[in-house]
RNA sequence: GGGUGUUUAGCUCAGCUGGGAGAGCAUCUGUUUGACGUACAGAAGGUCGUGGGUUCGAUCCCCUCAGCACCCACCA
C-alpha cells in the first residue's frame, strides 16, 4: 500500500542503486534500434549547477521514453578536465594552503589536478545519482584519459599532416592573470568606460603636428608608424614625412593606407604591430617591425624604458602625465567601448604578438556549411540554431589551440636539438635528444572529438562504435554553440565523414526570479540539490522541463516547483483512491471496449486521445507540450471527472478495470519526467514487473475513441456545472438539494439521474420528451434542456432566455456567414468546414429549445 | 555595424503548419462527495506592444515603428 502523504523523500531513497543493482541503464538489446546520446561532460571545477540540470534531465527524459518506446537506449557519461578553468582553481586552493604552484613544478602540480579531479568526479557522480539519470557507467569516460589522449595526438598530428594545424607567430589573446593564451571564443566583449586620449605627433622638419587618438597609451612603445589614409585631404601631404612619437621621442614614418576612417577619431591613427592585429597586418603589409613593450603578465618591459617593470594602467597613468609635461597633451574624452576579458579570469585581455599552434579553420568550417545546405543536415531544435551556427562558421579565424598551462593534453611535438621538429602521435624512444612542446590543448579541442572519442574512435571496427555513432541525438544549451557545438560538428566531419549526432537540441539558459544570469558575484545561484532537500527531484525535474519552449530562457520559480510538487501529490492519491478500490484480488483483463459503459468508453477515449498527443510531442522534443496535455487529462478528465463519477459504479468490474488502465497509463506516460515516484507507484500496482523500467509506453489505438461517449459525458459535467453555478448565482448552499427536470428525446441521458443527485445534489430528477411547462432556472444544450425547478420570477427567467437566444442568433449568423461563402468552403480545409457545419447544426439545435421554451 | 529572440490575465509563462485565447501563482466567495486542505467547488481578471498589409477570417503570416533581452564584430 502506498503511504498517506506523498513523501519525496521516503519514495526516492533507494530507488537508484535498484536500477543500478538490476543494470537497466547498462544492459543493451541488440535486437532493438539503437538511440543513443553522450552527456555534454561537466567540468570537474565544482558541484552541479541548476544549469547542468537543463541539459541532463530533458536528455534523461527523452532517453527513458526512447526506451520505453522499444529502443536499445545508450546514454554516455564523462567529464571534462576543463584546463584553464580546473588550473585556476587548484592554484587558487594551493595558494590558499600557502603554496604557490609553481613550486611543486609541472609533475607535482598535476598529481594535485588529479586529486582535486577524482574530489570532484565523486561529487558529480553523487549529484547525477540525486538527479535520477539514466546514465551508462559503464562506458563512462574522462577527457583526460589515455584513451583519450591517443585520439586528441593522432587528430592532432593528422590535422598537421594535412597542414591544418601550424605554428605561426601572430597577434593572439593573452590572459595576463592566467599567463596563457585563449581563442576568441574564451574572450567576453564587455562594453566597458574607457577613455580616449588625443595626444600632438610633432612632425620633422616641420611646425605642424598630427593629433593622433588612442584608448591605450601605454602601447605607444611599440608604435611603428602612423597612418592615414591618403584620401584624407587634411593630411595627404604629410605621407613620407615623420613624425615624433611623444612617448619615446622616436622617429615614426607616415604612411597612407584606405584602411583608416577618415571620420573615426582623428583620422590619423597609430600603428602598434605587436599590440593589436588590424595593426600586425599592416605591418605585415608593409614590413615594419613588431615590438613587443610588455611582458607575459601584462608588465611593462624594457622598451619602455622608465617605465619598465610598472603594470601596463601604472604606465599608462604615469605616461600621460609626462607627456602632459612636455605640453603634447590635447585633451580626454570619455568613451564606451567593448573591452575583451578573459572568459575565466575576466582579466582584460592584452592582445599579444606570440608564437602559437593554429588550427586553419576556412576547410573545416566548409565542410560543416555544405553539409547544413544538404538533405543530410542536422537537425536543430529549434532550426534557427542552424544559422547560429553557420553564421559562425562563415565569418570564422583560425584557432589557436595552444595554451600555457600544465592541465592538459600535452601538444605531440618534439623539438630536436638539431632545430628540427617531430609531430608524433608517440613520444620518441629516445628523449634525450628532444624535448616536448610544453603546452597543452585547448579544452574544446579534446571536447570536440567527444562524440566518438568516447565510443573508441579510432577504432572503429567495434560494436559500440558501430552502434551508436553517429550518436542520435545531443542535448546542450545555446551557450556552446561556438565553442562546442560547431567544434565537434567540423572535428566529425573530418574524421569520421560523420556527423556526431543526428539532431540536436538545444535549451536556454536558466535565471533567477527576476530574470538576472545566476552568478557568483550576485550570488543569486539556486542550489538544484536544496531544491531536491525541499520538494523531491521529481518536483524539480518536471518543473524544469515543463515551464518553457525550447531555447528560450526560464526564470527558477519556487512556486512552480512548488506547484510540480502539488501535481506529483494529485497523482499520488488518485493512485492511492484506485488502489483501495482495486484491492487485494484484483486481476487485471481486457475488457472489449463496445462492452463498456458510457463513462468508461468516454474516459478510455480521453486517455487515447491524450496518448497520441502526448506521443506526438515526445517525438519532436517537445516536453514542456507533451506535459501540458497529460495534466490537463490528469487534472479534468480523470480526478475531477472520471475518478469521482466512478465513486458511483467502482465495485463493477468495468469500471475497476478502467480505473487500473488508466492509472497505468498516466505513470508510465509521465514516468520519464518523474522517474521515482512512478516507480513507487508502479510497484504497488497488481500484476507489476519487477520494475517500470521494463515496461513499454502506451500505445495510440484510435479504435477505442467514442466520440459520442465523450459528448455524452461531457453533456454530464456541464449539467453538474450548471445546477453548481446556479446555485452559486442563487446564494444558495452548494448542498442544497433540487429538483431537476431534463427534457430530452436521448433515452440514454436516464444514466445522468444518479450522477446528478450525487454531484449536483439532485432530489430529484424527472426525464420528459417533450416541453411541458417547467417552472424554474433553464439551461438549454443541443440536444437536451435542463431546468433547476424552483419558484423563479418569471420574467428574470424570459430575460436570461432572450440574452441566450441573441447569443445564439449571433453565432448563427457568423457560422452562416462562414458556411454561405463561398471563398470559404472553396478554400478552407475540409475538417474545419465539417466542423464548422457541425457546431451550426448544434446552434440551430440551441436556439430551436430555447425558442420553445420562451413560447411557455 | 550586423544578427537573433521577445512583447499574451496583477506576476511567471503556454498557445501545435491562421478557424472565437489557456495554465500555475496571486486575488475574491464558499467547504460537499469512498484519494488528495499539497485539496475541493465557484468567481473575477486579456482592445494578444504600435500602425499598416495579405486573407472569407490574424495572437499566429508579411511590412513599419517602439520597448526589452541576448549573440557576433578589430574600428584605432
Amino acid at each position: 500500500m502506498l503511504e498517506k502523504r506523498y513523501d519525496h523523500k521516503q519514495v526516492e531513497n533507494g530507488k537508484y542503486d535498484f536500477w543500478l543493482k538490476n543494470q537497466y541503464f547498462s544492459t543493451h538489446d541488440l535486437n532493438k534500434p539503437p538511440f543513443s546520446i553522450v552527456i555534454p561532460p561537466p567540468n570537474v571545477t565544482g558541484k552541479l549547477h541548476l544549469g547542468h540540470g537543463s541539459d541532463t534531465i530533458p536528455a534523461d527524459i527523452i532517453i527513458r521514453y526512447k526506451k520505453m518506446k522499444g529502443f536499445d537506449t545508450m546514454w554516455l557519461p564523462g567529464m571534462d578536465h576543463a584546463g584553464i578553468a580546473t588550473q585556476a582553481k587548484v592554484a587558487e586552493r594551493l595558494r590558499k594552503e600557502g603554496i604557490d604552484y609553481h613550486s611543486l613544478g609541472r609533475e607535482g602540480f598535476l598529481k594535485k589536478a588529479w586529486e582535486w579531479k577524482d574530489e570532484y568526479a565523486n561529487t558529480i557522480h553523487q549529484q547525477w545519482k540525486a538527479l535520477g539519470l539514466s546514465l551508462d557507467y559503464t562506458k563512462e569516460r574522462f577527457t583526460l584519459d589515455e584513451k583519450l589522449n591517443k585520439c586528441v595526438n593522432k587528430v592532432f598530428v593528422t590535422l598537421y599532416n594535412k597542414g591544418l594545424i601550424y605554428q605561426g607567430e601572430r597577434i593572439i589573446n593573452w590572459d595576463p592573470e592566467l599567463k596563457t593564451a585563449l581563442s576568441n571564443v574564451e574572450v567576453v566583449h564587455k562594453n566597458d568606460k574607457g577613455k580616449f586620449w588625443y595626444f600632438k605627433y610633432p612632425i620633422v622638419d616641420s611646425d605642424d603636428s598630427l593629433i593622433v587618438a588612442t584608448t591605450r597609451p601605454e602601447t605607444m612603445f611599440g608604435d611603428t608608424a602612423v597612418f592615414v589614409n591618403p584620401k584624407d585631404k587634411r593630411y595627404k601631404k604629410y605621407i613620407g614625412k615623420y613624425c615624433i612619437n611623444p612617448a619615446n621621442d622616436e622617429k615614426l614614418p607616415i604612411m597612407g593606407d584606405e584602411y583608416v576612417d577618415i571620420s573615426f577619431g582623428t583620422g590619423a591613427m597609430k600603428c602598434t604591430p605587436a599590440h593589436d592585429p588590424n595593426d600586425f597586418n599592416l605591418a605585415n603589409k608593409y614590413n615594419l617591425e613588431k615590438i613587443i613593450v610588455m611582458d607575459e603578465s601584462a608588465h611593462m618591459n624594457e622598451k619602455a624604458g622608465k617605465y619598465k617593470g610598472l603594470d601596463r594602467y601604472v604606465c599608462r597613468e604615469q605616461l600621460v602625465e609626462d607627456i602632459k609635461k612636455k605640453g603634447l597633451f590635447v585633451k580626454i574624452e570619455d568613451i564606451e567601448h567593448e573591452v575583451g576579458h578573459s572568459e575565466r579570469s575576466d582579466a582584460v585581455v592584452e592582445p599579444y604578438l606570440s608564437k602559437q599552434w593554429f588550427v586553419k579553420m576556412k576547410p573545416l568550417a566548409d565542410a560543416v556549411i555544405k553539409l547544413q545546405k544538404s538533405k543530410k543536415k542536422i537537425n536543430f531544435f529549434p532550426p534557427r540554431f542552424s544559422k547560429t551556427m553557420l553564421q559562425w562558421m562563415e565569418n570564422i579565424d583560425d584557432w589557436c589551440i595552444s595554451r600555457q598551462l600544465w592541465w592538459g593534453h600535452r601538444i605531440p611535438v618534439y623539438y630536436k636539438n638539431d632545430g628540427t621538429i617531430l609531430v608524433s602521435e608517440e613520444a620518441p624512444k629516445d628523449m634525450s635528444n628532444y624535448h616536448q612542446d610544453e603546452d597543452v590543448l585547448d579544452t574544446w579541442f579534446s571536447s570536440a572529438l567527444w562524440p566518438f572519442s568516447t565510443l573508441n574512435w579510432p577504432n572503429t571496427n567495434n560494436e559500440d562504435y558501430k552502434r551508436y555513432f553517429p550518436t542520435s541525438l545531443m542535448v546542450t544549451g545555446y551557450d556552446l554553440i561556438f565553442f562546442w557545438v560547431s567544434r565537434m560538428v567540423f572535428q566529425s566531419l573530418e574524421f569520421t565523414k560523420e556527423p556526431p549526432f543526428k539532431q540536436i537540441l538545444i535549451h536556454g539558459l536558466i535565471r533567477d526570479n527576476k530574470g538576472r544570469k545566476m552568478s557568483k558575484t550576485l550570488g543569486n545561484g539556486i542550489d538544484p540539490f536544496e531544491v531536491i532537500e525541499r520538494y523531491g527531484v521529481d518536483a524539480l525535474r518536471y518543473f524544469l522541463t515543463t515551464n518553457s519552449s525550447p531555447g528560450l530562457d526560464m526564470r527558477y520559480d519556487e512556486g512552480k516547483v512548488e506547484a510540480s510538487a502539488n501535481y506529483l501529490n494529485k497523482i499520488w492519491n488518485s493512485a492511492r483512491y484506485v488502489l483501495d478500490i482495486l484491492g487485494d484480488n484484483f486481476i487485471p483483463q481486457e475488457i472489449p471496449f463496445s462492452q463498456l459503459p458510457m463513462m468508461e468508453k468516454y474516459i478510455i477515449s480521453r486517455l487515447n486521445l491524450t496518448i497520441k498527443n502526448v506521443t506526438k510531442n515526445m517525438e519532436k522534443y517537445e516536453l514542456g507540450a507533451a506535459s501540458s496535455h497529460l495534466y490537463n487529462f490528469v487534472y479534468d478528465d480523470f480526478c475531477s471527472f472520471y475518478l469521482e463519477a466512478s465513486k458511483l459504479t467502482n465495485q463493477s468490474n468495468e469500471t475497476k478495470q478502467t480505473l487500473y488502465k488508466v492509472l497505468k497509463s498516466i505513470v508510465l506516460m509521465i514516468h520519464p519526467y518523474t522517474p521515482f515516484i512512478t516507480e513507487e507507484i508502479y510497484q504497488n500496482l497488481p500484476d507489476h514487473l519487477k520494475s517500470i523500467m521494463l515496461e513499454f509506453y502506451p500505445e495510440y489505438n484510435a479504435k477505442t475513441v467514442n466520440k459520442v461517449s465523450v459528448e455524452s459525458a461531457n453533456l454530464l459535467n456541464k449539467m453538474i456545472k450548471d445546477v453548481r453555478n446556479y446555485k452559486v448565482a442563487n446564494k444558495l448552499a452548494p448542498n442544497t438539494e433540487m429538483n431537476l427536470t431534463i427534457i430530452s428525446k436521448d433515452k440514454s441521458l436516464l444514466t445522468f439521474a444518479d450522477y446528478l443527485k450525487r454531484f449536483a445534489f439532485a432530489k430529484t430528477v424527472n426525464f420528459v420528451k417533450e416541453n411541458p411547462e417547467q417552472k424554474g432556472a433553464i439551461y438549454t444544450y443541443p440536444n437536451a434542456t435542463l431546468v433547476v425547478n424552483a419558484n423563479i420570477d418569471e420574467s428574470e427567467v424570459k430575460k436570461k432566455l432572450l440574452i441566450e437566444l441573441e447569443k445564439m442568433n449571433k453565432e448563427i449568423s457568423r457560422s452562416e456567414g462562414l458556411l454561405n461563402n463561398p471563398s470559404f468552403i472553396n478554400k478552407a480545409p475540409k475538417n474545419k468546414i465539417v466542423e464548422e457545419k457541425e457546431k451550426y447544426q448544434k446552434y440551430l439545435l440551441t436556439k430551436k429549445a430555447i425558442e420553445d421554451k420562451l413560447k411557455n
